[in-house]
DNA sequence: CTGTTAGCGCATTCAA
DNA sequence: TTGAATGCGCTAACAG
């Protein structure tokens, strides 16, 4: 293993210079910090995560807590965590994932928490580091989360586009930002645009679409499009509509939000909102490092990050 | 935060007296060990990580790598992943996850693979550090894993059990020891008792196994069970039988194999092998503590550790 | 069986 | 701008 010391007998320094390259290299003279950053390449130097951690009163692990039940747990936090766990690992820092059932009190640095509703604000509040979450809130924590609002309208207005002419928003049915948000997108667009369409809540589950769509069924005219709020609900619409003898996409359209695995399984791959699921894992790690390094300044501004959804069109809509 | 020092002082003794009772708990006298007990309990005393991880030269980080696309992958492995946590964050172990594409080459104590093929292990004989496998492998690499073979026999034995006649073993076309032993399960079975019976592999998409089936639907009689090798074409199958009019369960059978959330968008919920991933991840993580910790003992035997799965009974067969 | 000493690798003092 | 000393919390090796 190479130490900081090996570094700094190379290239005749102490170590303190070379561990200044690393922590304040605006105080260390140019060349000679460009020769110590050319023997560290060199010497293949790996920091000591340990060693950094216990002097720095820090653990150098960060927990993500999910929330909701682990088995019916939507499969696109695998993407979620392979964002966060790239972007922790280039910091050299280590995850620990805990769930509801499995909180173990351990020590950690800060958290990224998903999957919260707004009975659990009481437990969060209760954290003492740095907190980030995944998905807005309105209590003035820092979150990665993409544009539901605008998702939704553009998908609408996809739908709408492509010449669907009654229009059903089939949401979810809680009373969360995220979903609040997206049903307003759907809303909006519609009033402004008027268009005849109505709005469903359902529990999130694909059984329950499926069960509604079919005991409604003639309350969809042809040249209805289904905006749901979840690649489940979309699965669950698809389904209905093809044993109700339904063309899918010529007469009824399908769109769904997510955008991970779910719209391989539907008959017709789902048209959906896809989420950049990486891109804001990582967004999470670094704001929550950002958080813990800057740990002392007082409280700032809530502090958010949006990233866009892309509509990835495939065969449940023209 | 409570260090060594404050439970030796509480305690009236040295700190190396508390720090045995932690790592060689037989050096000390019982009474004392006991006391020593009493007020780190009370304390609620955490070891520290970093300071362990420092002086026993470890990182007490380990990896787990998942070679699998990750958009493709299977929802299960969140379950697995909270299994590995839960138990490595009893140990004071943290997490980092890599995959295909961002293989960092940090530190770490050890490995636990997962969705490692054929050509993949050469890459894995340059792993240094202990190793563990998800799933079973001939290379003598330690592992965990479900029974396959006697899982398929159980699928199997109950679809005939509930009177179906015909059985078609729905594959998957790799030849990993996984597939190999869930397909000898269902040969052997279906030799054994002289039962009318066919094999088929397909990729392991549902769209293959839908295409497959209707494209094949007149080979299908009345009273067929379909036993999968995944929740995937179990629910292409039923798709196909469905979209061909066919009646489930009662004129066929389908069942599956994991048992994670896929199951739940079936149309209708899927029989299926039902693996207990929580139990299976923190096995795994076990193995590897184990082998971390016994590192320098020569090489012994491959290690296995075998875990049964549960047929989960649901609306897709009798 | 228990205590003392020393050092793991690093970064924050302080001094030069 | 650079270097020397000190200690983070813990455990291995030795001494008593």
């Amino acid at each position: 293993m190479i130490t900081l010391n090996d570094v700094a007998k190379k290239a005749n320094v102490s170590k303190m210079t070379v561990s200044r390259v690393i922590n304040h290299p605006d105080q260390v003279r140019p060349e000679l910090r460009e020769l110590i950053l050319d023997v560290m390449a060199q010497l293949n130097y790996q920091p000591n995560a340990a060693a950094r951690a216990l002097v720095g009163r820090r653990t150098r692990v960060i927990k993500l807590t999910i929330f909701e039940d682990m088995d019916t747990t939507e499969p696109y936090y695998m993407m979620l965590l392979a964002g966060i766990s790239n972007e922790l690992n280039q910091h050299q820092y280590a995850l620990q994932i805990a769930t509801r059932n499995s909180f173990q009190n351990g020590e950690c640095d800060g958290y990224i928490l998903t999957g919260i509703r707004q009975t659990d604000y009481a437990w969060v509040s209760r954290l003492t580091q740095p907190v980030v979450f995944f998905g807005s809130n309105r209590q003035g924590y820092d979150y990665v989360d993409t544009d539901n609002y605008q998702a939704v309208q553009e998908s609408t207005k996809y739908a709408v586009e492509t010449g669907y002419t009654h229009l059903v928003f089939i949401g979810i049915a809680v009373a969360e930002p995220f979903e609040l948000d997206r049903e307003r997108g759907f809303r909006e667009y519609v009033t402004t645009h008027r268009i005849s369409a109505q709005i469903i809540r359902l529990e999130n589950h694909s059984h329950t679409a499926t069960a509604y769509v079919k005991a409604h069924w003639r309350n969809f005219p042809r040249n209805t499009a289904f905006v749901c709020a979840s690649d489940r609900l979309a699965i669950g619409v698809e389904t209905a509509i093809i044993s109700e003898g339904g063309q899918v996409p010529t007469e009824y359209g399908v769109i769904g939000f997510d955008g991970v695995l779910l719209n391989q399984i539907a008959t017709k791959r789902l048209t959906t909102m896809q989420q950049p699921l990486e891109a804001m894992g990582r967004a999470a790690a670094r704001l929550l490092l950002a958080n813990i390094n800057h740990g002392d300044t007082p409280r700032r501004d809530q502090e958010k990050v949006i990233i866009n959804s892309r509509l990835s069109v495939a065969e449940s809509t023209r």
